[in-house]
DNA sequence: TCAAAAGTGTTCTAACTACACCCATGG
DNA sequence: CCATGGGTGTAGTTAGAACACTTTTGA
């Protein structure tokens, strides 16, 4: 792209007016014995966290971006993603932190100055086969991590914030999402399922009344063997039937929990 | 805000690379004899209608600008007001419909070449009292209208994509919004209440079971009048008990429609 | 006086809740 | 061999769907 010809003033009250810093930040949600996880980053010499996130590029939309970044953080393809909340609090970015940020990113110390004007961000959810996803930091980083999603440390900015937010929307949403499909592996046991559910939820589910009524949606295949080397009685496995998940979800698992 | 000292031709890769226009719409909708309205504006010289909306300012999160916006062609303050999805494809503006509005915004040819780059709306939902909505044109349209939800007319960009998405988060959200207090007058009778339900939801709902339903919420306060001027029975006057009403909705209506 | 809309009650069914019992397994 | 967790069944309760009758009013 070639410069426009018009002058620096110029420009600046129309970036200053009209142009923002848009990023994407996904909270990618796993789950591991029994907890839930969410990928976090490091951020080198402080004792915080990271959403894994990075700005829109030209000619790509937010979705685009977010599995963009999803792929590079995870090595996964085709990931279940979803956008649930801007960000845009003028406030939601100490001006220090921001310019700290930045610098890190090897901005140059001019151009900072154009992206502290406002900086907006984009909420992406992402559930993730915690098996599968291999977590990988990026340049800025020194390490990526599964961290609990209960405890997960300190985070950086309002990321906890955001957080928070995208686990509030799970759980608005649990009725109309393919959350075992995707967070669990291909094979898995009702106590499994169970737990999933429960630990989103935040509260315990009778055990005989969930078996009954994920069956009665006819979303799950159950599997001619069972999970081996468990203490106790040896559960049962179960595959989701893509076909009927989708076509139930369509609708909403009616009542839902 | 003084023009930093660096070259055009870095700032302007700058901000190809991380700076976007960003904008709010707002699908504003309003609800008069039985039928759902959305407030439009009419372009001048086109048979097109458009959303209401504009840029974020700069220092301004996207919600104070869109309820900004919305103080202006309403006149209304303190309207319901709910972001629901980021509108960020870049092929949903053609560039030739993009430069067209710019330049009826008065922007200046060579600034426009910044704004093309990638165009990004911000989608809030606004629930408002017809009756108290006066509908106020900008500076860049002839009027502005109440317009049937179901038959608008011919929609500018992808503003009817937007409006339609904004109806489908209305229907999922039903039963944690407080549709009835914001759509409705202060009082209202049972009927109206159950015509705003089945409008939205698009089907008939029993007309025994909705009265049931609606008053075992405890969200309703009866009172001693009825409707006056009315063929047949006249329908007895109905408010919302405020506090009831958020207490339940926090939890979502139980069972829901 | 009658058609059309509003107010109220009843019945039937399906879904949810809360349990008790038996089975399989590893320590 | 027994504690622990997994699989299955049942009774009581509640919420939802379907439906009938009476009341009020303007035309």
């Amino acid at each position: 792209m070639t410069a426009p010809h018009t002058n620096v003033q110029k420009i600046s009250e129309m970036a200053s007016r009209h142009l923002s810093s848009l990023s994407v930040d996904c909270v990618v949600f796993g789950f591991h014995k029994n907890e839930m996880k969410v990928l976090l980053l490091k951020i080198p010499y402080k004792d915080e966290w990271a959403l894994p996130g990075g700005f829109i590029l030209r000619d790509e939309s937010a979705e685009n971006a977010a599995s963009r970044i999803l792929k590079e953080r995870t090595g996964l393809d085709g990931v279940f993603l979803r956008q649930f909340h801007v960000f845009s609090d003028p406030g939601r970015v100490k001006p220090r932190d921001h310019r700290d940020n930045l610098t890190r990113m090897n901005i140059p110390e001019n151009d900072i100055k154009w992206l502290c004007s406002r900086f907006v961000t984009i909420g992406f959810y992402a559930l993730v086969d915690y098996t599968r996803a291999v977590p990988t930091p990026d340049e800025f980083t020194t390490r990526s991590e599964w961290r609990d999603l209960t405890d997960p440390g300190m985070l950086m900015m309002d990321h906890r914030v955001i957080v928070n937010t995208a686990l509030d929307t799970l759980r608005l949403q649990l009725n109309n999402l393919p959350i075992g499909y995707n967070l669990l592996r291909e094979k898995f046991t009702m106590p499994e399922l169970q737990k999933l559910y429960e630990t989103i939820l935040g509260r315990k589910l009778d055990r005989r009344n969930f078996q009954r009524k994920i069956l009665s949606y006819r979303i799950l295949l159950r599997l001619d063997e069972r999970k081996t080397g468990v203490a106790h009685k040896a559960p049962v496995l179960y595959r989701f039937d893509y076909d009927g998940y989708h076509r139930a979800l369509e609708e909403g698992l009616k009542g839902g929990f």
